[in-house]
DNA sequence: CACGAACCGTACCGTACGGTACGCATTTGG
DNA sequence: CCAAATGCGTACCGTACGGTACGGTTCGTG
C-alpha cells in the first residue's frame, strides 16, 4: 500500500516523529547505529509497526531521505528586477545557503548513508537523494542565473554549464572532504564571496564587472 | 625521494596479492561483499593469516587504502621552463588525469568505503585516504601553478586558494554524483579544456590571455 | 458499552559476520 | 633428514542484526 504512495502523500505525524528519531540515530552513530531495534526503541514504537509503515529497512532509509527533503524547503523568489548589486547579493546568499546545507550534519549523514550503499542496491538511495535533495537547489540557482542573463548582467550559452561552474567555485572539494570526516571551513562567507566574484568575472557582462571594480 | 620510496616495502608480495583480491571484491560488491571469509576464499589464504598480517578488519581496510595509494604513483616533472602553450597543455593533462582517477572504480569504491565509515571510527579511514591518495595530486598541481607563477604566467596571492579554484572548476559536483552512483561524463576532455580555460581567465596574466584569445 | 483496529513491548528465529582454534601440508634451515 | 615455522582449509563460537509472531493495551466508533 504505502510502497507506491510514498511520493504523493506525506507521512503521518507519528511516522514523522519516528523518522526524526531515526535521523537522530543516524547522525549520532552512523549507519551501524541505525538498527531497526534501535529506531523502535528510540521512537517508542514496535518493530512490527516499522515494517508495517516502511516495508523493510531500505524503505525506512528512503522514507528518511524523503522526509528530510520535505523539511528543507527553499523559496523561489523571481520576477524581481535584478541590478548588478542585487545579483551579486543573491548569488552570495545562495552560496552561503548551499555551503550551510552541505555542511549540515543531517545532510552529511544522509549523503554518507546513500554513498555507502550506492554500489550495492544499484544506487537507489543515491538517485533518490539527488532528485529529492538537489532539485530545489538546482532550480533556485538556475532561476537566479537565468534572471541575471535576462537582465543583461550574465553572458553564457549553456545555463547548465554556467551553473555547474558556479557550484564548483563555491564547493570545490569541500563536500567530499566533509563527507570523509574533515571539519568544515571556519568562514563560509569569505568562501562564498570569493566564489561569486570569480563566477562574475567569468560570466558577468561589462555592467557587473564595472560594479565589481568599483566595490573593490 | 622516488628512489627509496618503493611501494613494495610496505607489504610482502603475497600480501599484495591478497589486497588485490580484496580490492576486487570491494569494487564488485561493495562493502557488504568484503567479508573476511570472502577475502580469504578469493585470495586462497586462511582467515588466520589475514588476522596475523593485518590485525583486524579495520587494519585490512587501511592496508587496502595504503596499497592502492602506493600503486598510483604520479610523477613530478619540474624545472622545465613554461610558456603559455605548455602551461595550458600541462593543466589540461592534469585535469584529465584528475577526472580519470576520480572516476576509476577502485577509487570510487575506496572513497565510498571510507565515507560510509567516516562517522563511526572517527574518520580514521577518511584521513588516511586524504593523506595517502590526495597528497600526490595536490603536490603535482601546486608545483604546476607555482611554476606558472614563477614564469610570470599566473597571478595569485594564495596558491592554495588558486589550487582549490582549479579543482572546483575541474570536478564541480561530479565526484559526489559519481559516489552516489551516477555515471561519469561522456567527454572528459571537453570538461578539462573548459575548466582550464576558466582557470586561466581567472588567474592568467596578459601573456596567457593573449595566447588563449589567439587559439580561440 | 462493546468490539475491532492499531499499536506497543518483548520474545523469538534464522542467518551471517568477526574473530579464534586446530589439524595438516609445505617450506626452510641446519 | 629432521625440526621449526609458516600458512592453508575448516570447523567452531559468540554476537548482533533483519524480520516475524504474539499477548496485552489503548483508542476510535457504532
Amino acid at each position: 500500500m504505502l510502497s507506491e504512495a510514498g511520493q504523493s502523500s506525506e507521512f503521518s505525524p507519528r511516522q514523522n516523529a519516528v523518522l526524526e528519531q531515526a535521523l537522530r540515530l543516524l547522525v549520532d552513530g552512523g549507519e551501524k547505529a541505525l538498527t531497526t531495534s534501535g529506531v523502535a526503541r528510540a521512537a517508542n514504537c514496535s518493530k512490527e509497526s516499522l515494517y508495517k509503515w516502511f516495508g523493510d529497512r531500505d524503505g525506512l532509509l528512503s522514507a528518511m531521505i524523503t522526509y528530510q527533503a520535505s523539511k528543507v524547503r527553499t523559496f523561489e523568489r523571481n520576477g524581481e528586477r535584478l541590478n548588478p548589486t542585487s545579483l551579486h547579493e543573491h548569488l552570495v546568499i545562495f552560496a552561503r545557503d548551499l555551503l550551510e546545507v552541505l555542511a549540515g550534519d543531517v545532510s552529511l549523514a544522509l549523503n554518507r548513508l546513500a554513498i555507502g550503499q550506492s554500489n550495492r542496491d544499484g544506487s537507489k538511495l543515491g538517485k533518490l537523494l539527488l532528485e529529492r535533495g538537489r532539485r530545489q537547489i538546482d532550480r533556485r540557482a538556475s532561476g537566479l542565473i537565468d534572471a541575471g542573463k535576462r537582465a543583461g548582467l550574465l553572458r553564457f550559452t549553456d545555463a547548465d554549464e554556467a551553473y555547474h561552474t558556479l557550484y564548483g567555485l563555491i564547493v570545490s572539494d569541500l563536500h567530499v572532504r566533509m563527507l570523509l570526516g574533515e571539519p568544515g571551513l571556519k568562514d563560509t562567507s569569505r568562501q562564498a564571496e570569493k566564489a561569486v566574484s570569480a563566477f562574475l568575472k567569468l560570466y558577468g557582462t561589462e555592467k557587473v564587472l564595472a560594479e565589481a571594480a568599483a566595490t573593490v
